[in-house]
DNA sequence: GAAAGAATCTTGAAATTTCAATATTTGAAG
DNA sequence: CTTCAAATATTGAAATTTCAAGATTCTTTC
């Protein structure tokens, strides 16, 4: 079954095929959740590793929140407008720029949070609690090895 | 530690941020090694779907291919200008219309398809086989619930 | 067999993302 | 201490994607 190397496996064998899927199928429940807050799965991630109430680097944030450079300073751009994060020049570096999340983000990502875990739930009770456990275990090996 | 239900679990516990990390990981790899035929992940995936020479509704192709409806067409749009792929209206029912890969496409499918299959040759030898196949086995487990 | 509704695809405008180039600041080398 | 290279973030233009609306064909119902 799960063998791409004949000549004329389906692509429903490759790894990426499945990863992008998944992937897809997820996100897409994900985002019907968070649209009742309005908001963009990308801002949910941003908003949530802002969270702890640390400010982070452009860099950093671009990292953990899996955008690139110039699509973060867009994203964020827009997040300053709606009042959910702000920026402050590093003082110890100054070619950093530091994003935090103000009150009415934190607020926000308290509510996404929610709605989060409650798809979360969802996809145990659904798919089962040791496979969900399995799979988060495989994937994390897997981006270990892969970065 | 991959129970995201306390407050404050970070965000690598949910399996909607593993799946979106895991899959840009993968994605860029292979988009490194298809950028040698300059040709994006979707095309790719396009292509695979079409190399067994049948034609596919745009509707089965969208679903195939992982891309919503006005971007595939005009994925197709581009695709048809590089000649690697033509439109037929379908003759059983005139709403349809039915993708074709061209020879040229079939073609560049087939370099494809071998840059694909070495970098899944590639995820298995650093990752393991046995680990791969059941992460694909799990992943397609939760395709099928999700849906 | 006409009319209303459903399915399929495309279009145009708007929003977003990406690419390449441009500041700005820091670190390193001489 | 000055210059050059590296690191960081942003910008503007171009490419892409998305959303809402529109066109065409089919199907069902009366």
């Amino acid at each position: 079954m799960s063998d791409p190397s004949s000549p004329d496996s389906p692509i429903t064998d490759h790894l990426a095929y499945l990863l992008a899927q998944a992937n897809r199928e997820i996100n897409r429940q994900l985002d019907a959740r968070l649209r009742s807050e309005g908001v963009p799965v990308e801002q949910w991630r941003i908003l949530k590793v802002l969270s702890d109430g640390n400010g982070r680097s452009m860099g950093d944030l671009a990292e953990a929140a899996l955008l690139n450079h110039p699509t973060l300073t867009k994203t964020i751009d827009r997040m300053v407008s709606d009042s959910l994060v702000y920026r402050i020049s590093d003082p110890a570096d100054r070619r950093k720029v530091l994003i935090f999340s103000s009150d009415r983000g934190k607020a926000l990502s308290r509510r996404l949070n929610s709605l989060a875990l409650s798809q979360e739930a969802h996809i145990v009770n659904s798919y089962g609690g040791k496979a969900t456990m399995e799979l988060k275990r495989l994937l994390e090996t897997l981006i270990e090895r892969a970065g």
